[in-house]
DNA sequence: TAAAAAAATGTGTACGTACACACTAATTTA
DNA sequence: TAAATTAGTGTGTACGTACACATTTTTTTA
């Protein structure tokens, strides 16, 4: 039965003890040339592998993360994003790090930035934020970077420097809504309206990505279509929507956002089919999906986003795992059928 | 700043040693009524969790885990989930594992029952392995079964009993092609052909699944299509695959295997333009892909397969950690533009 | 060349758990 | 009631790593 390498292999192997190992390993120098050659020598030879085990055992610091999330009771798709996290919660109970999760208002960047300071001033070892809101986020991770804490975010990606960042590529994703539209087009009688639906306006770049990625897949295009854009406040949707409609003769819609079903929903009681794409895999939308009025969904996996961007926080703090600083999910196109396998 | 509890925290709480504690959490007895209340009192009231690291640190007996997959060499469909085993063998190299990975002809059902005969003389705790022909797969299983040796399968799911399987539904995989498919559809002049190709027929029960919910999907459709299904063989693969479309006028397809690029090609060199939706994300296939002659894939995942059924395996011998005896990976739709992000 | 300083190396203990063993207390048996 | 048995409890050591400290060796200085 094979055994692990250990350092007191090395130790044995090179002929001196596991101290003189020890400082080679974590190179804290007071080794001479002679040792330093014949533990590097043993090290190469055996192919030694540190055991994350014990070495996490020995570091019995617990780490703190905070997390700041918006409330999933103001706006339902953060739900399965809540749910990554408290998955991942569960995951590392038992290990050295100590998580709490903080929700702000998605309404109010006011709220963002309050409890955001809040949370920096009991100095955690990382905070895990999505950066809803461009011009607060910007300030948060400032004053993050300069206090030496860990920075991460998920959803959308900030101007400022972050350390880690799960996200998908916004612009690729406006393209995906195009291409799957262009299959519903007919050259004569279809009109395209991009719309933004959304509470916070601050949250523009996100749609903007989308919409410059969902046009530019027309600018290569031998038919020329009309594309309208629309953008929504929460306030009397049906009734801007309405007005959208009726005064551009759009059938043919790409919404940038989770409330896509308003738009379904909209040509739903004017009684008239259209071609919706949209984003998000929430209830609503689910069910104007599965009855046809709803084509395609495209899944931004906010629950994989959050579990993966706190993971790997949680690694890299507990095991000093090493993950690429910008990770992109795969864009995820769900129809009536594969929505099944989602849930 | 918090500190994890340990079982001396509870041996101080319940005011005995931390034996007495240990024999209360593993319960071999030798423990008085009234300890034993006291143990478990504390237990509860300071929410012990046992820490995995110590746990394991412990033991310290090296798994071994066997793996029988198809060569890549000989269909590159496979390479992938090579790289997705290789990853998890990287990632736990430091942990008391020992992975080996065997490759078996996917043509010759003889050598997946040489080397798995093989494998399991060796006695390992685990064999993961492609249960890609029926029979002999049943037979590796029983042989399992009756050495008490850990079983888990990815891809496709064997019919006899095993302790673990990761893989699609196959048969909502065939209707999410027939529902992506229909979207294209003319009323009067669609004519739809299944393809199934392969080189191991034995392979069946897995193509069959997918042909079944595809016709499934149109059962329930009001314009009724004709549907024509046609299994090839890896010989002669171009004069079967023209008779076949011309023999029938059939003009949209629906290939059950990752030989979809065939189809693309034989429609290529007729010079005529057709629908076609296959499987899997093959050089080739995404090839056809972004040139508009494969109009969607569905992605079977192969490397999230191997990995996540390798890691599951790994981590249920290494931390006893308990995963569901099926998991299934979501059906994932891929056309020309979001197959850059799965790249 | 002896003493002092610096460099190099080795030893011991802790992390939290598991388990063998030693020990004490409570029963049983003669 | 003493001896023998059994039930219940506590102690010590190991896992592999990290680090403080003790010890030895080498170099420098007077």
């Amino acid at each position: 039965m094979k055994r692990k390498i250990t350092i007191k292999d090395i130790a044995k192997v090179a002929n001196v003890s596991i101290g003189t190992v020890d400082r080679v390993i974590h190179n804290r120098g007071k080794v001479s040339e002679k040792a330093l050659q014949k533990v590097n020598d043993a090290l190469k030879e055996l192919d030694y592998k540190a055991n994350p085990l014990a070495r996490s055992l020995k570091n019995n610091v617990v780490y703190t993360i905070s997390i700041l999330i918006p409330d999933p009771q103001k706006d339902s798709y953060w739900l399965p994003c809540q749910q990554g996290i408290m998955e991942i919660i569960t995951e590392y109970e038992a290990f050295d790090v100590d998580i709490s999760v903080h929700y702000f208002d998605p309404s109010e960047p006011e709220s963002f930035s309050q409890i955001g300071a809040r949370l920096i001033g009991k100095s955690p070892d990382a905070v895990l934020f999505v950066p809803l809101f461009e011009r607060e986020s910007d300030v948060l991770l400032q004053k993050l970077n300069k206090k030496d804490i860990l920075s991460a975010t998920f959803n959308s990606l900030p101007r400022n420097h972050v350390d880690q960042h799960v996200g998908q590529d916004l612009y690729l994703s406006g393209r995906v809504g195009a291409k799957l539209i262009s299959d519903f087009l007919h050259p004569s009688t279809s009109k395209i309206g991009v719309v933004h639906i959304d509470e916070a306006f601050n949250n523009a770049i996100h749609m903007q990505q989308k919409e410059e990625g969902f046009k530019s897949f027309y600018e290569t295009y031998a038919t020329k279509y009309d594309i309208f854009t629309k953008t929504i406040n929460t306030d009397n949707i049906h009734s801007t929507l309405l007005d959208f409609i009726e005064s551009h003769g759009v059938n043919v819609f790409f919404v940038t956002t989770s409330k896509t079903y308003e738009v379904a929903r909209t040509l739903e009681l004017l009684n008239k089919n259209g071609i919706v794409v949209g984003y998000d895999l929430l209830q609503e939308n689910i069910k104007y999906l599965t009855e046809g009025k709803i084509q395609f969904l495209i899944h931004q996996a906010p629950r994989m986003q959050a579990s993966l961007s706190l993971k790997s926080l949680v690694e890299k703090l507990l095991f000093k795992k090493e993950y690429p600083k910008k990770q992109f999910l795969p864009i995820e196109i769900i129809n009536s059928e594969n929505v099944k396998s989602y849930l």
